[in-house]
RNA sequence: GCCAGCUUAGCUCAGCGGCAGAGCAACGGUUUUGUAAACCGUGGGUCGUCGGUUCAAUCCCGACAGCUGGCUCCA
């Protein structure tokens, strides 16, 4: 499983149709209308107090606008918001009309190189020859602009910039850097309290927070590097139970388990192909002599896939057709040396641990097991509760051939007809992508948004009809012919990192009763042994039956103590005072649902343990 | 890696060129309880690290590290 995540090439899949038809510019909506003439405003007062800043582009986006300036006279930071606010609110109150203007490419042409504006020159030659080139003029301010926009400056009325960031110009690193301001905009100032509520709400869902608060896991820069996380007790009732869920899924559809080590020699990557391309990526080797007489030093690397690995299983012993389909998995923990900036909390680490499976196959077999594996997505995404995801297909481009992706027209077009037609017969949602597939073969990769609208790659499902040739992966055929066998590379759940990441988001740490770290707390209401021993009696119980569970016998009042529980987000808190004791029973509590009445203990007790097993909410 | 911002107690955050602060949490005691915070007390800090300016630096300046927001990357 070679990408953990592939975030941003949808982003680059929009860049492709950017250069949209006038006729998609005049569905733009109203919003995002106003929000492309804000961008205008913005850039009309930068101007106004940095003239010599020179302009790219300001288009609307899913959450406001951002326009890039090159300014080398100042470094924008949000100290200068007021300032560029009240001169907006002023072209704001001046009312310009935005006017639509076309011009000769030539004319235009001549415009921007006479006033030094470079990146608007570039920008103009992207359009195509014969297209109509308009520009929208508002008081003072000009821009190249396909437009639309409203009809004058005041009809802006609420807005708000929000962030300073740099951009690469086109995106490219290459290019110089950009400033870029962050604003949004919305039609009513009600909307724009509204949304800036949520983005509040939305920094209480977030995973780093969720996870400080309940103890998931932490990281220590200092002593153990950046962006490898330490699993706390709490957070490893999760990866734990998610290993469950995986074994006992692939275990039904009929994979076998396997252990590999974390590291390899250097071969083990240059035979996959790996290290050209991906050695960047991996955190450097360790290098040393075996044995003193030894002339060269030996290179073991960290691995940063699995597949290497499961291939030499493979290989570890001669196969013929009658093992195939050969179900390989390992929660395998890989490393790589993602760049500083890059870190991102649990999402984006540098320690991880997949849910990867390598299935080996005939090529007859693949339409039944790529089903499979597909049905095995689909069936977490329901435990889970997951609705809002984006199978994203990606395909090879025919003119690269050879260079980023192998040289095999044929099984290209075999494999990707075969994965098409799978995607298309069981109605999944989803997009095809070209030129993004893996080297070895086409890909499909799972998009969901988290709750807090963070788009993530939480999944990947690969063809590879490459690599196990690289290492003469072989198995005997009916024919009595040594053939090469096809192989998928899945990982429904991702890694632990990043789908643990996403699910707190996802529930907001109130997980379900079968994930929940703390699944019961029984909460005594007064401090006589007879009642203590009564509460331990049932933690005991409890937890012979494997759940998780404690008790909290301290001299709090039953208020403080229930505080403290719906504060941890224990799932199902049982309240037990001398009442209760005399009935045999006990009051459930369940987190952020209240009261729910007492019940006798025994069948409290049956139906948590039912609930667990059926890993319901 | 690049641009910008941030870094003060376990957490959330005040503060300021002149003795380091609050709330929550922790700990000790009092209270003995019926569904989201009882009361009193105690401890807790190299103000990220290193260097500079200054009579004096948590505060000003610089470098570095980490984190955050973006960009880039992610086979």
């Amino acid at each position: 499983m070679e990408n953990q995540e592939a975030e941003g090439t949808l982003e680059a899949a929009k860049t492709e149709v950017q250069r949209k038809s006038l006729d998609q510019r005049e569905q733009m909506t109203d919003l995002m209308r106003l929000r492309h003439s804000c961008a205008h405003i913005l850039a009309t007062a930068v101007l106004r107090i940095w003239p010599d800043a020179l302009l790219d582009i300001g288009p609307p986006t899913d959450e406001g606008y951002y326009y890039d300036f090159d300014l080398k006279s100042h470094r924008f930071s949000p100290e200068d918001f007021p300032r560029i606010e009240e001169e907006m609110r002023k072209v704001m109150k001046e009312n310009q009309v935005f006017e639509r203007v076309e011009k000769a490419r030539d004319e235009a042409r001549a415009y921007f190189e006479v006033r030094g504006q470079r990146y608007k020159t570039e920008r103009l030659a992207d359009i195509p020859e014969g297209e109509t080139i308009t520009f929208y003029q508002n008081g003072e301010f000009v821009d190249l602009c396909a437009g639309p926009h409203v009809m004058r400056t005041g009809n802006v009325k609420a807005f708000k910039l929000l962030k300073v960031a740099s951009a690469y110009f086109r995106g490219n690193e290459k290019n110089p850097q950009l400033q870029r301001i962050y604003g949004t905009a919305f039609k009513t100032k009600d909307e724009l309290e509204t949304w800036l509520r949520m983005q509040e709400e939305a920094k209480k869902r977030d995973h780093r927070r969720i996870g400080a608060e309940m103890g998931l896991f932490a990281f220590d820069a200092e002593y153990v590097g950046p962006g490898l996380p330490l699993w706390l007790p709490k957070g490893t009732v999760l990866v734990e139970e998610l290993e469950r869920l995986a074994k006992e899924t692939e275990f039904a559809a009929g994979y076998v388990r396997v252990r590999t080590p974390h590291l390899a020699k250097e071969k083990m990557y240059r035979t996959s192909g790996h290290l050209p391309y991906y050695a960047e990526s991996m955190f450097a080797p360790m290098e040393f002599k075996e044995a003193e007489a030894d002339e060269v030093a030996t290179r073991y690397y960290l691995k940063a896939m699995n597949c290497p690995h499961h291939h030499r299983i493979f290989a570890a012993e001669p196969r013929s057709y009658r093992d195939l389909p050969l179900r390989m998995a390992e929660y395998g923990t890989c490393y790589r040396y993602e760049q500083s900036g890059e870190l991102f909390g649990l999402m984006r680490v540098r320690s991880m641990q997949m849910n990867d499976a390598h299935i080996y196959l005939t090529p007859e077999q693949f339409t039944a097991e790529f089903n499979a594996v597909n049905d095995m997505y689909l069936k977490y995404f329901k435990i889970f509760g997951l609705d809002r995801y984006l199978m994203r297909f990606s395909t090879h481009d025919p003119s690269r051939l050879g260079q980023k992706f192998v040289n095999e027209p044929e099984l290209w077009k075999k494999t990707e007809d075969m994965v098409r037609d799978v995607l298309k017969s069981s109605g999944i949602n989803y997009v095809e992508v070209p030129n993004e597939a893996a080297f070895y073969g086409p890909k499909i990769d799972v998009q969901v948004w988290s709750a807090i609208g963070r788009e993530f790659t939480i999944a990947t499902n690969q063809v590879d009809f490459a690599v196990p040739a690289r290492f003469g992966l072989v198995y005997r055929d009916r024919d009595n012919t040594d053939k090469t066998p096809l192989c998928i590379h899945r990982a429904p759940l991702g890694t632990h990192e990043r789908f643990i990441g996403f699910l707190i988001e996802h529930y907001a740490g109130n997980f379900p009763l079968w994930l929940a770290p703390e699944q019961v707390r029984v909460l005594t209401i007064g401090e006589e042994a007879p009642l203590t021993e009564y509460a331990q009696s049932i933690v005991a119980e409890l937890r012979a039956h494997q759940v998780r569970a404690e008790a909290d016998l301290g001299n709090n009042p039953i208020k403080a103590k229930i505080q403290d529980a719906e504060v941890a987000r224990v799932h199902t808190m049982l309240v037990v005072g001398g009442r209760d004791l005399a009935a045999g029973q006990v009051s459930v509590r369940l987190h952020s649902k209240g009261p729910q009445g007492a019940r006798p203990r025994a069948e409290a007790i049956a139906q948590i343990v039912e609930a667990i097993r059926d890993r319901g909410s």
